[in-house]
DNA sequence: ATTTTGTGTAAACATTAGGTTAACATGGAA
DNA sequence: TTCCATGTTAACCTAATGTTTACACAAAAT
């Protein structure tokens, strides 16, 4: 199954590096957006809840580091991976960058196909999550490959995006997924759909199952929960 | 840190080499063992099971990438992690070591802080899967995750720049916030909000954990304790 | 080809929880 | 006392979500 294209902010000051990054992540199918200095990447982090964020260290108007802390100390952040990239090979901002909370280090001259590789190898690590396997959560059983819900033995007939839906909030039940992840996930980064529709989806499911196991948190997403 | 230590296996045929790094990692409370060679970094590697392995790319009978292959291809080695070391910024084989499945890459010669706060990097990425960023204190957890709070197991609900505030506060205990950082971490700089409004979302928190854990410092700024 | 059925999305509207304010209360320090 | 910073309360307003209906489109059935 391919997954949905991962979104990745790049945060340096020079135009060039900016280029050349995303140049190579874009020609390896990830989707990528930047930022100038430190503030714009926290305000774009923001709106696009990125997979990973690539900072460099010495920005304008916040550096990397200080953008990492702020980012890291907001719950919405924690799962977002967070590549350091500095001139110097200044030991110890090093370890200040890695102790901040950083996933990674990457020393410049810039390699592209070092990043590449090391973007790779973080995703990997990450994504190794559980694939098509049969849910059991109380009483409700989701069985991706049947494509079948049932509650006590009981069959529910779900539509296909519905299904998508539950069997996403109910992979890690109890966690909260944002609206951004839920749309990127579901319906991929590029395909715009209006605000309403995942409420719409929500509703049907929750009406279907009967049973009320998805949690609205406001402001935030929705979450599984028995 | 809390949980039982992890166990590294360290392989190297150099024996200062060797020495340095176990010496600095077990000071850090890491249970180390080491191997001089390939075959033997796969022998204890089986009956170790660690968490992390440290391999030397050259080593004699079987480099690090040959035992990093080898042991990728068995299910159980799956999620343990590996480290390369090399003596040169050698691109090709750096690349290479990464793409056979390594979660990091340290050049030599190597600074055991460095190293060792890379370690932990790793280790930390891979505990917040689970519950690495909850936060515990006392009979308090936060889990920014599920965007819940409980004290003695005993769920609590709280609104997002509730729980944001809780977060940020919680998440470095006994340090004092000013309004103005707290402002900028939950509002963002270009928010503007009366001056009421942070004591009524202390308020509300203060309210529902029923606990008395955020101290007011007058004219200086909110701090958490216990 | 035509009808039927089901799905996904949008648009319009209703509803509510969350966030903010404003007005007033308190309490300590000079 | 008089200030000043913070606490408290309740009313208010809005953004976020819930709900319903309608429609486009595709797949399946006729």
């Amino acid at each position: 199954m391919e997954g949905k294209p991962k979104k990745i902010l790049i945060a340096d000051d020079e135009p060039d590096i900016l280029e050349i990054i995303s140049y190579n992540l874009s020609r390896e199918g990830f989707e990528v957006y930047t930022a100038k200095d430190g503030n714009e990447a926290i305000e774009r982090a923001k709106q696009l809840h990125p997979d990973l964020i690539i900072l460099d260290i010495m920005m304008p108007r916040k550096t990397g580091v200080e953008v990492c802390e702020i980012l890291r100390s907001q719950p919405m952040f924690q799962d977002t991976l967070i590549i350091f990239l500095t001139a110097m090979s200044d030991e110890a901002s090093q370890i200040k960058g890695l102790e901040t909370g950083a996933d990674d280090y990457v020393n410049k001259p810039i390699s592209p196909k070092v990043l590449v590789s090391r973007v790779h190898a973080l995703f990997r690590r990450v994504n190794n999550n559980e694939t098509g396997k049969t849910l059991k959560l109380g009483n409700i059983q989701i069985d991706p490959v049947k494509f079948m819900v049932s509650i006590d033995g009981q069959e529910i007939v779900l539509a296909k995006k519905e299904f998508e839906l539950l069997y996403l909030l109910a992979s890690r039940p109890g966690r909260v997924f944002l609206r951004n992840e839920i749309l990127s996930q579901i319906w991929g980064n590029d395909v715009i759909v209006g605000d309403r529709t995942i409420d719409v989806h929500i509703r049907k499911v929750r009406q279907k199952l009967g049973v009320d196991c998805i949690t609205t948190v406001k402001g935030v997403g929705y979450k599984f929960d028995i």
